[in-house]
DNA sequence: CAGTTCGTTCAGGATTTATTGAATCTTGGA
DNA sequence: TCCAAGATTCAATAAATCCTGAACGAACTG
């Protein structure tokens, strides 16, 4: 008979519940609307599950995924600010937990995602424009006007976000 | 000396002039921002840019991509109410001409896809929240108040929707 | 300082997604 | 009805994306 491999009692079973794979599926789908890895949805979704702050070997173990995963998924949730890291005395481990404030959450995607989008837009209809003037690059007639309509719309756009901000905040 | 090709004439070059190529790259990289694939992304393009009627075979020959990628790309755009095809006398070819109503095609888009996510978000929430309320499925504590969070932040952004589609009207 | 525990990185493998092109279907004209 | 041009489909291929896990470095501990 084999040694029992040792095992640090879990405080919960790693195993999922049928309602925390109901979540994190609930994620995973939300997350590729927004071209997000499946994996990503899964963290967020378990720590959304559980409302409780966990290491990243307990992702590794419950979702089944590779600690590479999980790191880099826990990085993505960070920078969005989807995520919060807890601290506990005595503890090496970083813990996380979801960020609840779904509201916050998607004002500061607004902020930050959609932004840097328009401004990325704004760039490059200035670059192209330019291209479009100079005669040297033999534009189709009647461009130069449809690429002053792209622009107009751009403006309007930029005036979109922060009246949903404002929206949110109701 | 072998016999010279068969060409008819084209009324315009097959190669891309500068500018032409500018702005399907732009139109390229929008297209990223919604998953659609390069190919759909290049025909909006350059019919964007030539504000002409094109049929398949100049997309092919202009562009460099294949027929199958022509013709699912069109597919694509149709169904978006992106393109719309033209027809002339004596001639059994389909042409397609780009919608240049921006404000109408985002409308579109807002009714149809928008529309049809948040109802799909909307069955998947009704669903969770049977799972999480059913006590065989051991949900974790406190969940059912983040699933109604989860909803109540849903039904927000449903209203959010008409008053984009107003403030696109002005 | 040696030994551990964690977290990150990244090259390579696995999977998903897009593209190709030949076969097939459709249509209109003779 | 047959033919040919045009469009679509779809199985095979290519490309992009994601995941893995071993290697590494940082930070603690005894």
């Amino acid at each position: 008979m084999p040694p029992v491999t040792k095992q640090k009692a879990p405080l919960s079973p790693v195993v999922l519940a049928p309602a925390e794979r109901e979540v994190i599926e609930f994620f995973v789908h939300l997350g590729r609307h927004l071209s997000l890895p499946r994996s990503v949805g899964e963290i967020y979704g378990l720590l959304f599950a559980t409302g409780e702050a966990h290491a990243l070997d307990d992702l590794v173990q419950r979702l089944g995924i590779s600690k590479g995963s999980a790191s880099q998924g826990l990085r993505v949730l960070r920078e969005a600010g989807a995520v919060r890291a807890t601290f506990r005395q005595g503890d090496r481990k970083d813990y996380y937990e979801a960020e609840l404030e779904l509201t916050a959450l998607v004002r500061r995607f607004l902020r930050d995602q959609f932004a840097a989008r328009m401004e990325e837009a704004d760039h490059r209809l200035v670059q192209l424009q330019a291209v479009v003037q100079d005669p040297d690059n033999a534009a189709p007639r009647g461009l130069d006007g449809r690429v002053e309509r792209l622009q107009s719309w751009h403006r309007k756009a930029s005036r979109l976000a922060p009246l949903v901000t404002a929206f949110l905040k109701i």
